[in-house]
DNA sequence: CTTTTATAAGAACAATAGTTTTGTGAAAGG
DNA sequence: CCTTTCACAAAACTATTGTTCTTATAAAAG
C-alpha cells in the first residue's frame, strides 16, 4: 500500500537510488546512500529502505551486496525491458479477444515487441494488436504494423481508440468523437469520409498509444 | 582490441554476466560466475575478468562489489535507455542534414526519441527523421510520424530507404529496386504508382529500420 | 628452449557492505 | 501522564566479496 505522502528524506533516497542507477549501472551500497544523502548513520538508511520495500517501491536482498532493485508501480522490476505482448490481431470484421478474462491472457503463450521503458512508465499496462490486412488503410496504417494500446472502456473527444461496432461485427482504428447520441469516428486520412454510428453501437475498448512499423 | 576469437570458458562468462543482469537487475559477484560456469578457483574467474576488461568486452569497478559493467561493441555502458536523436525533418523538396559531418551532428542538440533497446543492438547507430507534411502518403507514413534510420549508402533489393533524388530536390520513403541503370522507387501503398529515376541521380541515405507514430 | 597464454587448486587477506543493538527525542493516542 | 510509534543516531558486528599469493600443468608461439 504505497502512501501517497512520502516524508522527503525517503523521497530524497528513493530518487538517489534511481540516479545511482542509471548512473553507474549497478545499485548503490547502504554506505552510498548515507553519504549522498547526508545521512547520519547506515542503521537509517536501513530503516527507511526497510519501509520503501514495506511500502512496494523497492525490493531487497538479503545480505547481498548493493541487493537494492527498484519496483516500478505495478511492483514489477524496472529497468528490466518492457516486453509488450501482442495478444491477436486486428482487422474489420474480425472480432478482438475478449479483454475480461485477463487471467487467460496471462496464462497463453503470445508474441511480444519490446518497446521504449518509456511508455509503460506512462500509460501503465499496456497490449499489442497486430493490424491484419488493409483495413486500416484510411488511417495510414499498414498491414503488420502492430498498435500499442492501452485498454479503456472510454475516451476523450479526438483520441484515437480501437473501437468495436457492434451491428457490424468490426473493429476498427479511429479518432473518437462523441456528438449527442452519435459517434463520429474519423479516420487519421482526412481525404477519407467518418464514419457515423449511434452511440449504444459502439464499445471503445482502449485508447492508441502507439504505432510500430518494423522494416528491414 | 576485442580479438575475434575468444576462448569458449571466457565467452561463457561474458554470457553468464549479461544473463544474470537481466535476471537479478544488478550484477554477479566473481563467485557466482564461479560456481555458474564451473570454474575451481575465484583467481581464475578474476583472471578472465581482467582479460575481458583489457579487450574491452566489460568495465571493472576495483574494490567494488559487484562492480562489472557490461560494455557493448562501441564501449558504451550496455542497458542503459537507448535515445536516438532526431537530426532533422524529412518532406518532399527539403533536403536532409548533411550526414558527412556527424562531428556537427554530435555536438548540436536535438530531440531525441526513446526507443526499443534491440533496436541498437541490432542495427547499430541510428538516428530519426520527423515526417513533416503529407508528402510520405503513399508509403503510410503521416505527418509527425517518426522515422528510425540507419545510415548507408546503398541498400538491397526490396529494402525501404530513404532516398534522394537529386536532381528533383525531393527526400522520399519508398522500396528500392535498382532495375539496370534505373531505379525503381516503389511506395508501400500499392495503388499508388511507383517513380522510376536515372541510377545516377537517385542517393541511398539509410535504411529504414522504424516508423513510430505516438498518439495520446 | 623459453616465453606467453590459459588453466587449475587452495588458502588467506582485506576491503566492502549488510545487519543488529542500544539509545534518544518528538509526536500521537488513550 | 504513560505508552507506543516514528525517525534518527552511533557504534559494533558479521557476512559478503574482491584481491592476492603460491604452486602447478599444458599448449601454443617464438
Amino acid at each position: 500500500m504505497p502512501v501517497n505522502k512520502m516524508p522527503p528524506r525517503r523521497k530524497r533516497i528513493l530518487d538517489f537510488i534511481g540516479t545511482f542507477i542509471e548512473e553507474h549501472g549497478l545499485p548503490p551500497t547502504v554506505r552510498d546512500i548515507q553519504t549522498a544523502c547526508d545521512i547520519s548513520s547506515t542503521s537509517v538508511v536501513d530503516y527507511n529502505l526497510r519501509l520503501l520495500d514495506r511500502d512496494g517501491y523497492l525490493k531487497r536482498r538479503p545480505d547481498t551486496a548493493r541487493g537494492i532493485e527498484l519496483l516500478d508501480e505495478s511492483g514489477n522490476p524496472r529497468g528490466a525491458v518492457p516486453k509488450i505482448q501482442i495478444v491477436g490481431r486486428i482487422a474489420a470484421g474480425s472480432p478482438l479477444p475478449a479483454f475480461s478474462t485477463e487471467d487467460s491472457i496471462a496464462a497463453a503463450e503470445f508474441d511480444t515487441i519490446e518497446v521504449s521503458p518509456e511508455l509503460p512508465r506512462r500509460y501503465g499496462r499496456l497490449f499489442g494488436l497486430e493490424v491484419q490486412g488493409q483495413s486500416m488503410i484510411d488511417s495510414f496504417i499498414d498491414d503488420g504494423d502492430v498498435v500499442i494500446i492501452q485498454p479503456a472502456e472510454n475516451a476523450d473527444t479526438g483520441e484515437t481508440v480501437v473501437a468495436w461496432l457492434k451491428e457490424e461485427e468490426e473493429a476498427t482504428l479511429k479518432k473518437f468523437y462523441p456528438e449527442g447520441g452519435q459517434v463520429r469516428l474519423q479516420p487519421a486520412n482526412s481525404q477519407m469520409e467518418p464514419i457515423y454510428s449511434d452511440a449504444d453501437n459502439v464499445e471503445v475498448r482502449g485508447r492508441v498509444v502507439q504505432v510500430i512499423r518494423k522494416l528491414g
